[in-house]
DNA sequence: GCAATATTCACCCAAAAGGGTTAATAATGC
DNA sequence: GCATTATTAACCCTTTTGGGTGAATATTGC
């Protein structure tokens, strides 16, 4: 799925980094690699894991390879984790709601003890 | 950090169909591993995964594991990305504006030549 | 043409992830 | 006590990740 390639892509510290200097405009591999204690070789790697969730574009000119954030898988996956997080919370609140709803007929019955009138149907 | 944790957790299919399941209340490992192909010992390694980020919590009676959604590490995390995704596209928005405004100098120098007070800075 | 530059490719390595199987442990039911 | 049940532990295997080095490739500048 997209989804696990762009939160892969997103739970590195040094690719959010990357992310975030793309986000201050394009760069070459070699200008965005310097500011890290790792070799060039290995921010390549990293550049590739983004490439794959398409959070970064790239335009070759000559040998230099210009980088660009590009926001919209991390849209979607926004999108995705607050809609989930709204609907499973919910559901939990909905759960406890239950819960709550049944202590109450719970304690109705043990206070009043009706013969509670079979329900018709069934 | 935490955040990792979070992504790398949510980053798996089986890991979210776990969670979701557990949305609709606890349950035991045995029961959440039921419906997947994958064995018991599988299933109850993403429960490690998950336990590592404090998505799920475990309850132990007996020798039944109850499990729960703690939503916490979800909120953070969606509340991370989406101030980030507007932080960061906000910056692409201001770069393109500047954009914007450079061309429209430009136009306007191209127009009029006008001694173009220096802006200073470069 | 030739040296320097920008970047990737092809490897090596260790650790983690994701799957499996076969014990081991702990609690339950009788 | 003893069989059953619930769960993890300890392994094996393969792939991926994250790091490295050194070579290959392509482009630029002279």
């Amino acid at each position: 799925m997209d989804l696990d390639h762009t939160l892969i892509a997103l739970a590195d510290p040094t690719r959010r980094a990357i992310l975030q200097r793309l986000s201050r405009g394009e760069s070459r591999v070699t200008e965005l690699a310097a500011p890290f204690e790792i070799s060039l070789n290995s921010v390549s790697k990293h550049i590739r894991i983004l490439e794959r969730a398409d959070l970064v574009r790239r335009r070759v000119s000559g040998r230099e390879h210009f980088l660009t954030f590009n926001p919209a898988p991390m849209e979607s996956a926004a999108e995705w984790m607050e809609r989930h997080r709204i609907f499973w919370t919910g559901r939990l609140d909905a759960l406890e709601a239950a819960l709550r709803a049944d202590d109450a007929v719970q304690a109705a019955k043990e206070k009043s003890k009706p013969p509670t009138k079979p329900r018709s149907k069934k």
